[in-house]
DNA sequence: CCGATATACTTAGTATCCTAAGTTCAAAGG
DNA sequence: CCTTTGAACTTAGGATACTAAGTATATCGG
């Protein structure tokens, strides 16, 4: 993090305006969908958060916590809290297994299951309005952008995690 | 909300997968956009939500809290908490008028000013880690998606905010 | 087989961010 | 004036998400 660096694609003076910074665009992006999102789902007694972790469940049921958590992007301690509230309100169940007795798989209720058919959709009308005079050629890179973004912190931060390990 | 939508660009299927959702995508990008920014500003006693408002009142202060919300992008209880954050640690006081005595006006204080310098370069380092890779059309081509989906979502949530309050 | 290490989850504590419902003060209409 | 409406901020309460440090169980090297 050094004070000038004239690689610098912008200099430090560019990102006084948040709205080029990419960072604060994101966030911006997330909240707005997030809560156009839980609009839809809340009445199906569903909020956002728990609609993230339902729609892993949707796809694979069965998983582990920890599993869970890497697919849903977030950390363990956030995922015990959602899994008690999403196992309080009856969408999941949790099991052990004698094979690994640390583990603890994750699994829907048949309500919860059902929930796909009408939660599914809200999310896809979400995208729709988000996405509206939009090309499919600029969704796609929008898309694509995001997920280079999102490999470059994950690299760096993954280096970081090895120095600091290291010296540890 | 219409269960089916024959005109939607994707089925609700399309995003079983996180990894298509502009929703996951965009919060991803701005936690791991946010993670290794406090790695850098956390050292000079910064947390990345107070530098939110600090980048904000850096560009200008002595505005009030509620144009200072709007600016960073948060409703006013958030900045409320923020603000008093701030305030213990030194960065911002708060001063009234006689003119009207409701507004509260945001000031920076000499040594949050200070840390300007200090604090934007970490900012851009963050910046071009992130588009590693990307060439300076790929970068503008990002950030003026994401306005488009912000906007979007604006447009559509103002609607429904219309409609809830004619029919209150 | 047993101590060291790693894995899976939990607890504790905190920061961030929201909605809903206040309070206080200002402005506008009758 | 003085009531209504609106504007600016606050309080209350809860959801979301994190780091750091714990507990319990499994695995692996010697």
């Amino acid at each position: 993090m050094a004070k000038t660096n004239p690689t610098l694609r912008y200099p430090a003076e560019y990102f006084t305006n948040p709205e080029n910074s990419i960072g604060y665009l994101a966030r911006i992006t997330f909240r707005s969908f997030s809560r156009l999102l839980e609009r839809g789902t809340l009445s199906h007694g569903v909020s956002s958060g728990q609609w993230r972790f339902l729609r892993q469940l949707w796809r694979e049921d069965g998983i582990t916590q920890r599993e869970l958590s890497e697919r849903v992007g977030m950390r363990e301690p956030t995922t015990v809290v959602a899994l008690k509230g999403l196992e309080k309100a009856g969408f999941i169940t949790r099991r052990k297994t004698d094979a690994d007795r640390r583990k603890t798989f994750i699994y829907l209720t048949p309500h919860a299951k059902k929930l796909e058919i009408l939660l599914a959709p809200i999310n896809a009308e979400v995208h729709q309005i988000a996405t509206r005079g939009m090309s499919d050629e600029e969704v796609a890179q929008l898309q694509a952008l995001m997920r280079r973004v999102i490999a470059n912190l994950a690299d760096e931060t993954a280096k970081l995690t090895i120095l600091s390990d290291a010296s540890a």
